[in-house]
DNA sequence: AGATAATCGAGACGGTACGTCCCGTCTTCCA
DNA sequence: TGGAAGACGGGACGTACCGTCTCGATTATCT
């Protein structure tokens, strides 16, 4: 994210690109983005200060403005290196099957551990542009991706009617659950995926 | 919202219980609530600052801090008090109409100058849970009722099978807009309604 | 120094040029200056922070930067306003003993707490010159003006020889001591002001 | 100054102290005191910064650490190695002739080019007391040590009076020249030696 | 009319955090 | 081993705002 750090170089006499003087440390990397994750679930992203990140992690300010340019950069950087949002891209053929699956994966990560920071970043995202992408990148992409091949196979296998919208069915389950969270302020019971692919494939 | 002014009356035709002194200006009022508005669309929520807005609002800071404890009150009151999110609660007996009716509504709102108000306020709601109350009663509670009434009559009529969740369906379209406007950062065309309620009422 | 303050308005109806808003506190310029003079006296001008200084008088930054511009300002101005190089101007029409007076309140000054505020300032007049009429000032002018008149003087009642080049036999005293300060960087003993006085008037 | 560097003689006999490896560079040497000088004079002993001697330097900062210990001491090799005050300890018995060929040779270092550094060297020494032995070794003490063996021999003579304070006698000179510099921020023109010289040896 | 009282704009207050610069040390690779 | 390069933890810099607190002046209601 940060940097580019001396790629390899496969051959002989690769001309390695090693910066000069003192690389910098990776320890120092870990601490500070650790203490940032921390900071924001702690403060959240407005109340975070990097003064208390370096603090923290136990490392002069220099070295975390040395790397990131500011508040937004750390905490892409910490999201995108430590977010895991764990959702299995199954495909058996049993849309119903794959879709529960998914959106129990969904579902879980939201109400675990993961929720409190995706709730935060997509909070913050509105807020600050600059973390749409990266948001993006981690939490949608390639999920809905996925979810949206699944439903076109469906399709093509004659499962779903061939006038299906496949962009709004796939949309439909993680936007429920989405909404739950962020509109309703609640993420529902482990039901609601179940429920979900009920009233969504009937 | 951010305070008791004069509160009810005693008497029968009460005489008014103005306080004593000199009362608050109404213009200062309304000239810290725009320039508050302007502040969160030029440098956004957590780049304005009261400073500024006292600045270009031609006020003093206590002026501001009389009347609201903090940035996010005042944000919360300018929003509240600016924001129409004007959604006709139509009930014709045709649940399609009435919902392709309420979403195309909605639809409009989000795309118009509402929308980016309503994301920072639901990004608002996150870090300051006593505005959760505010974010629902402004931009949700009513309509969602609504809709989830003409469900559950489109049920009764033996519009849709008596096993619908009638919760779900109701939330549905409005995630997906949600869904659109927050997660895809895209609010979608003036079709998308329309899309909508091909999908879930086939 | 660093600020006008309402210069009295001398007629009725004058005006009086108040500044708007609260005014800056006396206490504060007090504390700051102090803690001033104790840095500069415990930690040397090189070692001395602002940031201890604000702290020692339980002051904010920001109020130190509303007054003075840098560390050097508040340094001049502490000694300016705390500096008094307390030498009385005797003149009793006898050469011996009003010299002798006089270099030894000098001399009183420069080993008492004036002395390193006088070296201080000496310093910093060389890269600030603006300071040098300060320095003039609160050191220098009057006393030198005063012992060149005694020389004289004594010149005129044939004291001394006619040829004398009175204001190097004026100067020669204090330059004496201020050699004895600054360049061997030891001010001596009691007894100097009148080794000084023997050898000059011999 | 700071370290102990290879003793000459590589042949015959020479147990060649030679340190093992690569022997500093001399150039780099130069390079960093040139540096320093530049410094001294553009931003002053305060705002002078190690780190931009090394950058103009064209060297690492460790190799300026490896020599000297800090700022101070690199200022006073600087100083003790370019600044050439030079004055001639010139005795032929003249007494009188003596005193003015040296306090001429004095006047014309503070007016010449060693001035402004003499001047900012003596500003420098109160405010950083680090400086103040070095100051003494370049610029008093031999020259003060001379004087005084000067007028001590006229006293030894019969030239001078037996209950001639000699110290208080041989510092007049320089103290009125520096007195003329650093109070008086005026070195005087041309004639001031032989005005001090006919004064004292009345 | 005068007293009382809450408001107003202005701006200073003690603080916290910012992002930059430099300190003196340490760690890498190259000569 | 010394050299240039540059990262390290630390700390002060001067700035921007925070939310609170005076100021003198203004504008109301209540004697």
């Amino acid at each position: 994210m940060s940097e580019v750090r001396a790629s390899a170089g496969e051959r002989a006499h690769a001309p390695v690109p090693r910066r000069a003087g003192r690389p910098r440390s990776e320890e120092a990397d870990c601490a500070i983005l650790d203490a940032a994750l921390d900071a924001l679930v702690e403060d959240g992203y407005g109340g975070m200060s990097i003064e208390r990140i370096a603090a923290n992690a136990g490392v002069g300010k220099a070295t975390i403005y040395r790397r990131w340019r500011g508040k937004a950069e750390i905490v892409v950087d910490a999201l995108s290196r430590r977010a895991c949002f764990d959702v299995p891209l199954v495909d058996t053929g049993d849309l119903r099957a794959d879709l529960l699956t998914t959106l129990r994966a969904v579902h879980a990560n939201m109400v675990g551990v993961e929720g409190p920071l995706m709730a935060a970043f997509a909070a913050e995202k509105f807020r600050y542009p600059e973390l749409r992408e990266e948001f993006e990148r981690v939490f949608v992409a390639e999920r809905r991706a996925h979810l949206r091949a699944l439903v076109a196979a469906a399709v093509e296998r004659g499962e779903l009617p061939a006038d299906t919208d496949v962009e709004l069915l796939a949309d439909a389950g993680p936007a429920l659950l989405w909404h739950a969270l962020t509109v309703r302020s609640d993420p529902g019971d482990a039901s609601l995926p179940d429920r979900i692919v009920n009233q969504l494939l009937r």
